[in-house]
Order: structure tokens, then sequence, then C-alpha cells
RNA sequence: GGCGACGUGGCCAAGUGGUAAGGCAGAGGCCUGCAAAGCCUUUACCCCCGGUUCGACUCCGGGCGUCGCCUCCA
């Protein structure tokens, strides 16, 4: 049984879909007026772990995530750029999905863009009108919140302490719309102003509003109710609030049955985000950093906790993954060099027990409201078991067959987390070995896996006679190619790594 | 001011009413021609003060501190 946080509930609840074996999930995704930060990116990985998840629990998962392509602050970006605000849309819903790919989150079942969805909103706000819940003033149409008894419950607020709140904004003159019958009231419906993109609606041309794109785009790719609803911790008010009372009210039911949102990404303890300043592209730091170590970092700290982001720490998951693929690559090495006549040297029955010990360590920790901190910390104890378990070990057939089976298991739970580790390739070469091995070790063919041998035999030569300095030069310009060069008792360890 | 979250070893971070995973970094050791990798050892009065309990870091109350939301925001 998964367990997870439901923000509408405040606690720790089973997770039952409304449909046996499927789970259809929203998450909010961007508005377009700029490339994501990592901010952004941290509820998008989460959200995307969470799906992984839950697809490897065997769910069938449908994922809608939304592109909002309309919006003030789009139209502002192309006003100050002098161009038209589908133009700086479009520019950022390409860079969104580019930046998605580059960071390893998957593509959404279904990722709807606002524009393309007007009409679904018109006839959603119409209901809203037409059950009292809404009302139109001069081409604006309003949200009645007072409408909503249960308006508050999501964010845990209490409408009348609200509407205190605003009255001192109004008596510091920091002006309310006057058009709003109450101040909590909330757009549905923009009338347009000129030069802005705008359709034709029963209350003339306009816009939508913000809360009400995500209704609408999430009833019609989902129906009501869905399982889970997703976003950032920083949307829970006003936007999922918001979206919630729209959505309840116009259907008369259940709107999402889990609220999910993922904790906010700091700088030097201070939120990241845009309207602060202080906010790292993720095109950027994927300039510098690989992706899946953005994820190792991501993920060493529960989605729902504040995360602190920092270059340094971005280097320590770094490392903290590289002590996985080395573990995985000499893994692979003693298993490519097994053969059937080797003595037994590791206890196959032991590696069943620990692959089986880990993924039910992982699964255990999954489950328990998708906590991957606790989850890495049972792929990092196989890892460190499989060290042990194999140091200085010369595999039989059988023994490598029980050690690629760890190999594969740890994979495997990476990938469960979105972590994929590209496979060191052993036979692509560089085309620079075989003028190396031509200068270094005599060899005078053309093949890049033969000029490889033959420096490793070259070095294993010089080494028995102890030619400490010839050995080094080989070593060394062979490290200078990108190959990873490893002493051990079985002779010299070789992996490319471009 | 209102609502909420958090405070665990040098840094980061899980977790449990019965004395605390994991990662990074440091120190020492083993292995090694060197190097790399790995292994072993090593550092926790779990923010402070009360209370409940046979027993609390884990539950309750208070304090201090940090952060988030209350306005656009993932």
């Amino acid at each position: 049984m998964i367990r997870l946080y439901d923000t509408n509930q405040r606690r720790k609840v089973d997770f039952v879909p409304l449909e046996e074996g499927k789970v259809s999930m929203y998450v909010c995704g961007p508005t377009v007026y700029n490339r994501i930060h990592i901010g952004n990116a941290r509820t998008f990985i989460s959200f995307d772990m969470i799906r992984r998840y839950l697809q490897w629990r065997g769910f069938d998962v449908t994922f809608v995530q939304n592109v909002t392509d309309v919006d003030d602050k789009i139209i502002a970006r192309a006003l100050e750029e002098g161009r038209s605000a589908q133009d700086v849309a479009r520019e950022y819903t390409e860079a969104f999905i580019a930046d998605m790919r580059a960071a390893g989150v998957a593509d959404p079942t279904i990722r709807p863009k606002a524009t393309e969805e007007i009409n679904t909103m018109i006839a959603l706000v119409q209901t809203l009108v037409e059950r009292g819940h809404a009302y139109e003033v001069e081409g604006d149409v309003y949200f009645s919140v007072r409408s909503d008894a249960h308006y508050g419950h999501l964010s845990g607020r209490n409408v009348d302490e609200m509407e205190a709140g605003h009255r001192e904004l109004r008596a510091d003159g920091q002006g309310l719309e006057d058009r709003k019958r109450d101040p909590l009231d909330f757009a549905l419906w923009k009338a347009a102003k000129p030069g802005e993109p705008s359709w034709a609606s029963p209350w003339g041309e306009g816009r939508p509003g913000w809360h009400i794109e995500c209704s609408a785009m999430s009833q019609k790719y989902l129906g009501l109710p869905f399982d889970i609803h997703g976003g950032g911790a920083d949307l829970v008010f006003p936007h999922h609030e918001n979206e919630c009372a729209q959505s309840e009210c116009a259907c008369g039911g259940q709107f999402a049955r889990y609220w999910m949102h993922s904790g906010m990404l700091q700088v030097n303890s201070e939120k990241m985000s845009k309207s602060l300043g202080n906010f790292m592209l993720l095109h950027d730091v994927l300039e510098d950093a690989r992706p899946q170590a953005l994820r190792m970092l991501m993920l060493q700290t529960h989605y729902r906790s504040p995360l602190d982001f920092s270059v340094a720490r971005m280097d320590e998951a770094d490392a903290a993954l590289s002590r996985i693929e080395t573990a995985l690559q000499n893994m692979r090495w003693l298993c490519d060099n097994s053969h059937a006549g080797a003595p037994d040297t590791v206890d196959d029955a032991q590696i069943r027990d620990y692959q089986k010990q880990a993924t039910e360590g992982f699964r255990a920790a999954m489950d328990d409201d998708f906590n991957a901190p606790a989850a890495l910390g049972c792929i990092f104890t196989l890892v460190n078991q499989m060290n042990i378990a194999t140091a200085g070990a010369s595999l039989s057939t059988a023994d490598a067959e029980q050690v690629i089976g760890a190999h594969d298991c740890i994979v495997e739970l990476l990938d469960v987390l979105g972590i994929a580790l590209e496979e060191g390739s052993q036979t692509d070469y560089p085309a620079e070995t075989v003028e190396l091995a031509a200068r270094l070790a005599g060899y005078g063919g053309s093949d890049p896996m033969e000029a490889t041998e033959a420096l490793i035999e070259a070095r294993a030569l010089a080494k028995a006679e102890k030619d400490w300095a010839r050995a080094d030069t080989i070593r060394d310009d062979m490290i200078a190619l990108g190959f990873l060069i490893e002493d051990t008792p079985q002779g010299a360890k070789v992996t490319y790594q471009g």
C-alpha cells in the first residue's frame, strides 16, 4: 500500500486510486515568459519521480501537465521586447520542453496549452455564472468566493480573516478593483485591453484568468474527479484553492482526490523565485552539471522539504553518483572477465539476499510518501555490499550471473528514480587510440580495439620489467584519451568513458 | 498580525517511544611500484526548558531560531 501526504487532509493517507490499477494526475506547468529555473525544475523532477514510481508499482499513469501560454507576464515581456505575446510564449514553450528533456523528465501523457483550450474555459466560466458562483462586470467575470462554503479548506484559511487582511490593504491605498463585489473574488475572465491577445466570449473579447486554465484542462483530459493534483507548495494558495473552488462549484462534486505539493527550492536559505531575482536557470545549471547529478541532489532531500541549492552541493551529489557508477563498472568488468573454470569466490545466495533486501527496502521507503532519500540509502547499502562481496574476486560464469543481477537491480532502481546511467562502452574506443598504440606499443593495425589491447599489453610488459616511467607514460596518455585505468590483482582494468 | 513547516554528527540528510540509515568532506589504517578504486576504523549530550512515561531525539506544553504561504510565483 502506498501512502502519501495529502495537503487537503493535512496528513499521510493510504493512496487508493479511483480506478484500480490506474492513476490520473495533473501537475501545474510553468507560465512561459522565461526559461524555467531550477526551483521549477525541482517540482517537475519530484513529480516525475512520483510518476515513475507509480508506474514501477504497476499503475497505468495518465500524467497531464499544462503550459500556461497566455498571462500578464508574457504580455509584459512581449511589450518589453517589442514582439508579440504569441512569439514569446512559443519560444519559451519550446525551451521548456527542451529543458525538461535535458533534465531527464519524461514527457507528460498530454501537454495541453492554455491558448488551445479557450473554449473549454469559456464553457466552464459559463457554467459557474449559470450556477450563481460567478458574475460579469463590464466584460470581466469574477468568481464569487463567498458562494463557495468550502472555500479555504485546502489551504487552511478562514474567509473572514482573509477579508480583514484585504481591508487593511485597502486602507494602505494599495488598491482593490472596485468592480468586484467582494475583495476576495478573483477573475475568471478578463476583458481585453488594446493590443493584448484575446478571444471572443459571451462577455466580449477577453482572455482567461490563470486559475480557470488548470480547472478546464485537468477536467477535460482526466475527467472528474481525478486522483492526484500536484504542484509547488507556493501554489496551494491562491492557485489551487481557487482551482478547487471553481471546479467543485461547477461540477457539484469532487475535483482532485489527493493534493500533493513539493517543497520550495532555496538559495542561501531563501526561496528561489523569479520575483526575488535569485534564480538560476535549469538550462545554465545543466551546462556545468550532468542531469543525473542534479536529480541525485534533488532526491537526496524528501520532496516536501525545503532544499537549499548550491554548486558545492551539486558537486557532492556528483561524487555520490560516481560512487555508484564506479561500483557498477567494477561489476561489469568482473563479469566480462568471468570464465567457467574460475574458483567460486562469491556467495551467490548472499548476493541474492542483498539484492532482495535492497529492493524491499527501496519499495518500503518509496511506498511511504515517496521517500527517495531513504530509497537511495538502500541502493548505497547494496553498492557497499557488492563492493565488499566482489573485492579482489574473480568470477565463475555462475557467479557472474548473480553479480550482473545485482548490477541490473541497481540500474533499475535508479531508473525508477529517474537517474538514468549511461553504460560505459568497452568497444567504442576513439580513433586516436590507434595513433597512440603505434607510437607507444609499435602497433601497426588500424583497429582501435586491437590498439587498446596492444597498449594494455605494452604497459603490462613495462610493469613486468619494472620500467615504471614507460608504464606511467602509457597509462597517462590513455587517461588523456578518456580511458579509466585501474590495476587489480587480476591485471589492468581498462574502461573507456569518452 | 493570521496559517503552516522545520531545527539530527564538519556539511547535507533519513528515521524510530527503548540510545540514530545513507551521501559528501576530514583523520588514521589496509591494499598498491605509483595512481585510481575499494575496504576497515574514527567524531552525535538528536536547539533549549519543563511535562507524560519504566524509558523520549521520537508524545505534550513553553521558549529560542530558521523557512514558507497570506500578492505574481513550481
